[in-house]
DNA sequence: TGAATATATGAGCAACTATTCATAAATATA
DNA sequence: TATATTTATGAATAGTTGCTCATATATTCA
């Protein structure tokens, strides 16, 4: 019936020191958060690999991805929010592309990632 | 008063169809959503930062974040789950280190995207 | 102008998540 | 063996999220 002496203590000095030298700051890790949590929905991931190749309108999304038209614009204003996705509107259709290449480049870590991995959660 | 028809129809039957060649599967889109979730929490973005240049203890890396004991080891356990970190015993002590060089890119990537966006959601 | 169509969005709900609290498990040491 | 210490974990809870439903907005066309 002890409490945990490590949160008032430092077991390694020396390494704490060199972990609080890489740290990222508050805002900044929030950022990123923000940036990884676009991407971490399957639905969201699916738009965006639907957009790899060629421009979509919302409805095109909609059927490509088997949705309704209401929830997939739903996530296209998040994706857009965090310059994700663009998107040009011409009459009254609006296409989506992806934004940068940093997207593309972020999946494909992705993919690899997970496929260095083969057990399950 | 109408519905939407475009749930139905399709606008732009060639381009669902090449939005369609590159989508990703249903299984592989939760399998990859589940990698970029663990990377969508400040906290965790933390300390996977924290140990980019060193190995640390459970108890340290609560020191480097300021956080409890029990908060950190929740989330190490999930980092843990996906392969982002991994763990040595030594004694009662659990060391931990980045598991792979994907999650170094990623987040590099993911701080390269941050950076060419200005303005918030 | 009025009807049809494509897209956007607010409200509401069910499911998920990050933390806290209490405590268990494992190990070291006296 | 008894105690201290490090780590792990189950339960509870407050906050978040993804979808649906209804509807608003914008644009085209008859």
């Amino acid at each position: 019936m002890n409490q945990t002496r490590c949160e008032e203590n430092i077991i390694h000095p020396d390494r704490v020191k060199a972990g609080q030298d890489t740290l990222l700051d508050g805002f900044t890790a929030t950022r990123l958060a923000d940036t990884f949590q676009a991407l971490a929905d399957p639905t969201r991931l699916r738009l965006i690999s639907a957009l790899l190749e060629t421009e979509l309108c919302v409805c095109d999304l909609a059927a490509v991805l088997g949705m309704t038209q209401s929830a997939v614009s739903h996530q296209l204003r998040l994706l857009r929010s965090l310059h994700i996705v663009r998107h040009r509107k011409e009459g009254r259709i609006v296409y989506y592309t992806l934004d940068d290449a940093h997207v593309r480049d972020l999946l494909q870590r992705g993919l690899e990632h997970i496929s260095h991995t083969e057990e399950e959660a």
